[in-house]
RNA sequence: GGGCGAAUAGCUCAGCUGGUUAGAGCGCCUGCCUUACACGCAGGAUGUCGGGGGUUCGAAUCCCUCUUCGCCCACCA
């Protein structure tokens, strides 16, 4: 009897043990290859089921985010692969131009250099060496959380496949007229020496002073007025030596006799007249604003307006300076190269001996700091180049709208809609040097119109003069908003992973990457294919601490999801992020107490894998008859039950995910009803959960143990019930923890599997027949045992003594 | 300034379209090393579902309002 009931499964789960060896046997098996001929869109027998994972920065280590949003991604692939959809999971990484460029910089900064010292190819040729020595271990950390990727199709945003993606894009763009060379004011980031876009440039509530300034009149001799002057309030000073004006309400009675005469602009000594512009707001401050068209967007529209001129006076870094050819000079000798910053503090000291500063007074407001480096932004004249948004927007609204595409959870929906209605047109070129090259040339002898072409140019077409390529690059989400497309093979859109996976299904991400990524490649899906790109936006939470700060680098408070794979295993690690996460609710977690923290996946597996342990011992290596060969006259009230309690689970997990897609086809919106159903993978979790310990462990086990005894009368009833019901807990958990699933299954004693056959790719549980009726006997058998626990524990009889009943 | 979300057991959260004694995990209490599992088993305690008002036969669930947090967006100098 004891010998029955030795195996040589370990009593406890050793995840370092086991789950390398299953993931080479899954990529041995070829278990995430997606094959396009397979696939229903171009006559394959399978619905395809596509996600594109949001390529992670190829410099990236993997950290708390990625277990989270990979785990999501892979969770929804395992069920679409073992539902018997052609299930393709696209990996790849993202160039991610200022990061990547950054990390060099920082190196070059450790041998006291810049990038201008090593120069152009140079620092490029660096980083192409950096990326392709550790670019790309991101992906190989995903192995040991179990990602079914199919890494055969490995995707990089700077590949020479998705450059010529890029190209065409911009190409076609610009062809369109959707593309255009703008000059106005931009985010600069004077640390980054680069334009941002909107995005990039994020509000920072901050408290900074709001000084009050005195610009005195002058007469129309040019001698100063002593008697007027008009105060103007701004919170950086140092941009006055730009200003070319003050503006006042046209109907402000304070200042209409002011219109038209010239006020002096202290520091720069320059007379600038006074101008009535309806952009004033008469009730802020004074009523009066300086105009400085070169260093903030509005002046720069009053500046249009009134064709005032626009001085640059800062440079690059940050630094107050007149442009070479600047008349009248406007930044004294010595201000000049001073920093923005000190220079405000020196403007504000003389201002003040001068007597020309009235107030100051502290004053909250947002201000814009580069997302890559926290730089404040400079809003800065220059030339750029823009996407037209409005004609891409118009169809990514609409398709939201009508739900073409649904976006969970709900309230993210009206985030997009809101922010697709008030898009601003998109400033995709980066003055960096990591990145695809803006494909425009331009002939310096005849000076005509910029060449845009897919092909390098060499030579003018016109003049065949000597022609320089565009020196910026492109916004690094300019290539990632083609992502779906270009990974699948567009622009060839005959390519036979284009016609059979794209449109691709679910994009799974955080919600902070909405308008950077998730938008654009809606715009884009719609521009390019003239389709979705997917049909469905899941947007889950984040990790945070305890305290509920976000986790990140910066502040120490991360947690490496190899730790938790090392010391419980992948399967901990996921079963506890998606059974603790609501959708899109974020998710707490603290680094100092991993234990703590990864609990419940950590006893859950260790509880899976001793149910595991207990049954393949009980039931012993000789196959079982299927249970479609049992005659249901022998089954026990208990096989009724358990029968009738998985089809129960089935259900449930099956609602809690809901449809794939929706169901009226390919082309089909979500109707209303399940617009914002589904997917909610800690329901089908913890149903599962609750299945297999609950009432498969606490009572169907442990009311089928006597039955189990190598002489029992009905053992091979009970065997085939066991094995059948467990096989079928096995596929139902598989998604969320597939490594001690497969570990388990690969042992189950039945006949007819192949050798290499692998539980990743078996099919989801089907429904059996109905056993509701005897399954209520048990119920009643249920009732009583719980009644008698009750009585021994409130008389504290030991269970060791019999009762009788 | 605009928009959104959250407030449910000691902690982290589920409770979908209002309807039997409000749930889970962790923690806590009692008893069990019952040879699958003490990372476990059995039993148990703990909630005027943020405050106030309303709709309804009936509300944690719908409406209004207040309070406290949090997030997103934003060209008021």
């Amino acid at each position: 009897m004891s010998s029955q009931i030795e195996h040589e499964l370990a009593p406890q789960y050793e995840p370092g043990s086991i789950e390398p060896e299953i993931y080479a046997r899954w990529l041995a098996a070829g278990a995430f290859d997606a094959h396009a001929g397979r696939s229903s869109r171009i006559g394959g027998d399978r619905p395809p089921f596509t996600i594109v994972i949001p390529p992670p920065n190829v410099t990236a280590v993997l950290h708390m985010g990625h277990g989270l949003d990979e785990t999501v991604q892979d969770v929804i692939i395992r069920w679409r692969r073992m539902a018997g959809d052609e299930a393709l999971w696209v990996p790849g990484t993202d160039h991610a131009g200022i990061a990547t460029q950054n990390v060099i910089e920082k190196q070059l900064a450790v041998e006291g250099k810049t990038r201008f010292d090593v120069g152009r190819a140079a620092f490029i040729s660096r980083t192409e060496e950096f990326v392709r020595l550790t670019g790309g271990s991101i992906l190989e950390q995903l192995h040991a959380i179990g990602a079914s990727c199919d890494w055969s199709r490995t995707a990089y945003t700077l590949s020479p496949e998705l450059s010529s993606a890029v190209r065409e894009a911009f190409v076609r763009l610009y062809e369109k007229g959707l593309i255009y060379r703008g000059h106005r004011v931009i985010h600069w980031c004077s640390r980054c020496l680069t334009s941002l876009s909107d995005e990039e440039a994020e509000h920072e509530e901050t408290t900074g002073t709001l000084y009050h300034v005195r610009y005195p009149l002058l007469n129309a001799d040019g001698t100063v007025d002593a008697a007027e002057g008009v105060t103007v309030a701004t919170t950086r000073p140092e941009t006055m030596l730009g200003d070319v004006a003050v503006a006042v309400h046209p109907e402000d009675d304070r200042y209409r006799h002011l219109v038209g005469r010239n006020v002096l602009l202290p520091i720069a000594n320059l007379p600038i007249p006074v101008i009535a512009d309806a952009y004033t707001d008469p009730a802020f401050g004074t009523g009066v604003v300086k105009i400085t068209p070169a260093h903030d967007p509005n002046d720069f529209e009053v500046g249009m307006r009134h064709g005032l001129p626009m001085p640059v006076i800062m440079t690059g870094p940050g630094e107050m300076r007149d442009e070479p050819d600047a008349t009248p000079r406007r930044v004294p000798t010595d201000l000049t190269g001073i920093d923005r910053f000190e220079a405000r503090e020196r403007i504000v000291a003389s201002l003040g001996a001068q007597g020309l500063l009235a107030r100051r007074e502290t004053h909250l407001h947002a201000v814009r700091h580069c997302y890559r480096c926290d730089t404040v932004v400079e809003p800065r004249l220059s030339d750029q180049w823009f996407v037209r948004t409005a004609p891409l927007a118009a169809p990514a609204l609409d398709g939201v709208r009508r739900g073409d595409i649904r976006i969970l959870p709900e309230r993210h929906h009206a985030v997009y809609i809101n922010w697709m209605e008030n898009i601003r047109d998109w400033n995709i070129s980066r003055q960096l040097w990591w990145g695809h090259r803006i494909p425009v040339w331009y002939c310096d002898r005849c000076g005509g119109e910029p060449l845009v072409s897919r092909e390098d140019v060499s030579a003018c077409p016109t003049c065949a003069g000597p022609v320089r390529q565009d020196e910026d690059v492109l916004d690094t989400w300019f290539s990632s908003w083609l992502w779906p497309m270009s990974t699948l093979g567009w622009p060839d859109t005959d390519s036979e992973d284009i016609r059979a996976f794209y449109p691709t299904d679910v994009l799974v991400s955080g919600p902070d990457i909405l308008f950077f990524w998730i938008a654009r490649m809606i715009m884009a899906g719609y521009e390019f294919m003239g389709r979705r790109p997917f049909h469905t936006v899941y947007l889950h939470g984040i990790a945070r601490d305890p305290s509920g700060r976000k986790m990140s680098k910066s502040l120490g408070n991360g947690i490496d999801p190899l730790d938790v794979v090392r010391l419980f295993g992948a399967d901990a690690l996921r079963y506890t992020v998606i059974a603790g996460m609501g959708m899109g609710v974020d998710v707490r977690l603290d680094p100092d107490d991993l234990e703590k923290s990864f609990t419940p996946g950590r006893n859950f597996a260790t509880k899976l894998w001793n149910i595991g342990r207990f049954l393949l011992g009980s039931v012993g290596r000789e196959p079982v008859a299927p249970l479609a060969t049992i005659d249901s006259s022998r089954l026990t009230r208990a096989d009724a039950w358990i029968l009738d309690r998985l089809k129960v689970a089935f259900a449930e997990c099956d609602a809690a995910l809901g449809a794939a897609r929706p169901p009226g086809g390919e082309e089909s919106a979500w109707p209303a009803d399940e617009r914002f159903a589904g997917l909610r993978l800690n329901e089908y979790t913890e149903t599962a959960r609750r299945f297999v310990w609950n009432e498969l462990a606490d009572w169907y086990v442990e009311s089928t143990k006597s039955r189990l005894t190598p002489d029992a009368e009905d053992r091979e009833v009970a065997r085939s019930v066991l094995v059948h019901v467990f096989d079928a807990a096995l596929r139902l958990l598989h998604p969320v923890v597939p490594f001690i699933t497969e570990s388990l299954w690969q042992r189950l004693p039945v006949s007819g599997h192949s050798p290499d056959a692998v539980l990743a790719t078996q099919r989801w549980p089907v429904r059996h027949g109905d056993h509701a009726v005897r399954a209520r006997e048990f119920a009643v058998v249920q009732e009583a045992v719980m009644a008698i626990r009750q009585l021994r524990a409130d008389y504290a009889l030991p269970p060791g003594r019999a009762v009788e009943v």
